[in-house]
DNA sequence: TGTACATCAGTGAACGCGCGTTCACTGATGTAC
DNA sequence: TGTACATCAGTGAACGCGCGTTCACTGATGTAC
């Protein structure tokens, strides 16, 4: 299989698009074994190449898995805004579907899930490695903020401790339960149930709860 | 440096505690590159011993690995279950220590946190390595049972559910935030601060506000 | 439109290296009598 | 207490293998005129 540009049907000496060929590469064995599981010989051999063909694209395999965990962190940060639409329809609504997104998106990716979160990938050395992170954890950031500002001022939460302790509680339940993988452990239920639970108990607890928010839908 | 049942003092032909030595190899070069970054006779080479001679004591890599992952689960089943004390002096000042008991153990062992929740062991091949992850965690469990008994019989979530909420937090926490490595993201405040924050607005989301805790405790 | 040339993105052979694993061996330790 | 022997837990040499990386190369593509 390739993945040229042109649709499958770029062939001959030169590949066409080996640098998005070689991300795949990356994620279908990531998928596979782990992101420790894979060389840049393999990645090379999967995209059907010579061994010394990844260097045209990547310095080495460390750029590589950071440029798999990059992407992730893009396709991440759109999904969740896609999915938190600004808080519309109402903000309790766009709270919810955002976790559900936060959820399936570790579930369904779960090779870009291991890059961005567990393959000890450091953050700091990388420009746009960290920026597409914070573009995404931003996204929840805002949600915080609109879900804080439906409080009485004196009564407001920081926002971004808000942010901070729903962003923990959902990777939490997505790296113990919600992989696609085998490394997951048994859940007598579903994670999103699991989620969704700890959020609506969570936003009692800081005094929002569902008649708040209705009342405030108003 | 070695590490015999004699002390330091094992020395000769016989290696004298070789199986402890190699695990503490793996935990050493664990903490150093994660847990893909070793190998047998990175292992081996550490303890002083040919590359022949952790095979005396283990399978392959994966099954050195393995014993790591359990060992870690027996310490940190063994430290929860120190620090909740049976609920002493009260549920709520045991809770509270239980889980900055998690996050110490997550800061203090890199090593052996990363072989029993990243490395991708697998939980269901190993009886006594499963076994250990179930130990450790029937003990938040039971302290969950205690927590949700403070609460008026028609008014008590289930003591799964809340176990699962405050396990997959504060595992949620330490992930992000609070390793002892450099993966760990940077946090305006302090792990055991934000989790102390997080679990006390849950507890008041479950109707367990400081007050009943403090009606109950007399 | 054709041609000459520069640049790009691959090849494939080669290298040194360290890993996993096996093997016959051997020094040290434990035990029966 | 001494001796003979079995067992244990190491050695060290050897092997085949695949990896990372470099190198001169070459086919394909783009561009100036």
């Amino acid at each position: 299989m390739r993945w040229g540009k042109r649709g499958h049907a770029a062939r001959g000496y030169h590949h066409g698009n080996l640098k998005e060929a070689l991300v795949h590469a990356a994620l279908e064995l990531i998928a596979e074994k782990g992101p420790a599981g894979f060389t840049f010989a393999d990645a090379a051999r999967w995209a059907g190449v010579s061994p010394a063909a990844p260097y045209r694209h990547f310095r080495d395999r460390d750029a590589l898995l950071a440029d798999v965990a990059r992407r992730g962190f893009e396709e991440f940060a759109t999904a969740l805004a896609k999915s938190w639409d600004e808080g519309k329809p109402d903000v309790m609504t766009a709270f919810d579907r955002l976790g559900k997104t936060y959820l399936a998106f570790a579930k369904r990716e779960p090779a870009y899930y291991s890059a961005m979160f567990e393959a000890g990938v450091p953050l700091d050395t990388d420009r746009e490695l960290r920026e597409a992170s914070e573009t995404a954890f931003a996204v929840l950031r805002a949600a915080a903020e609109k879900l804080v500002a439906l409080m009485p001022p004196q009564a407001r939460p920081p926002a971004l401790m808000v942010a901070l302790h729903v962003w923990s509680m959902t990777h939490g339940i997505a790296s113990l339960f919600g992989r696609g993988d085998a490394a997951r452990r048994t859940l007598p239920m579903q994670p999103e149930e699991l989620l969704e639970a700890a959020v609506l108990i969570y936003l009692r607890g800081l005094g929002l709860g569902l008649d708040t928010a209705a009342a405030k839908r108003r």
